[in-house]
DNA sequence: TATTGTTATACTCTATAACTATA
DNA sequence: TATAGTTATAGAGTATAACAATA
């Protein structure tokens, strides 16, 4: 098991960390609001345009309630944002899939999210290479998943 | 302005960011979660294990309205981990801060959250120095302030 | 008049439990 | 019986507007 530092670096590292994640947050619910879109409901359509999914997979990527998303869902549908289609293999199923309109705006939600995006292009490539193997290994076992 | 970039490398590092940050949220909620408090009440209450400050303050620290501030001091002030105090300067505000039971809470929260700490354990010194430098010059201007 | 904190209201997100349709 | 989704309910966080006390 790692030890825990507490050294004046290792410090002050936890704490730009922690000021990424307040500002990434940040600009993530902006982003949504200016579509007047709350934070979960950004997720989901974010989700959603990448592939559709049954109800009770976003309830599992989200980690929260499948009840929880039937409500999320319903505000997206009540704006034309997503639809829920049967799937064929399940009549128990709903999957849920952004419409056009959805689609568009999740793109547009995507492009707005420049905080990460823009510093890094302050950087050279070996730095931003340095960043990522850093982040890696951070990361450990545990990196993006795609399941 | 800075041009957004959009290779490859950029965007491993922005999705390695992006699981940095729901780490965080995760572990967060998990410790604040293990003494029953929200995410919120954690983070009224580790502001006010640094400093005792007005009901006002609170919600520019939260970047939420003022209205919202009272209910969760309320909380916190129901479970006996908080309390209001006049400030003698000036009658109409409430200076809110951790009792002793709270400060205890506080530093227990601080303790244990180990996600951010760990891993940079696992990071040689110069690691650390080059992760501070680039997520400095990634934050630019806008690195933490204490005010 | 302006400011601090609160209250009232409405909406969203959240977990829990019970329900339905289907497997 | 088990699973997918929903409904009902209650608690918490959020913004808005209106209010009392104080500056």
């Amino acid at each position: 098991m790692a030890t825990t530092r507490t050294d004046p670096l290792t410090l002050e590292v936890v704490e730009l960390i922690g000021t990424v994640v307040a500002r990434y947050y940040e600009e993530y619910d902006e982003a949504a609001a200016a579509h007047s879109l709350t934070g979960a409901q950004a997720r989901v359509l974010g989700l959603l345009s990448l592939e559709p999914m049954p109800m009770r997979k976003i309830a599992q990527k989200l980690k929260c309630e499948p009840s929880n998303v039937t409500g999320i869902v319903d505000r997206l549908e009540t704006r034309g944002l997503v639809e829920r289609r049967p799937d064929p293999a399940d009549r128990r199923v709903k999957l849920a899939a952004p419409t056009e309109k959805g689609a568009q705006t999740a793109q547009q939600l995507r492009d707005s999210l420049t905080f990460a995006r823009e510093p890094l292009a302050e950087l050279s490539d070996g730095d931003r290479a340095m960043l990522r193997d850093l982040l890696r290994r951070m990361l450990g076992d545990s990196a993006p998943r795609h399941d």
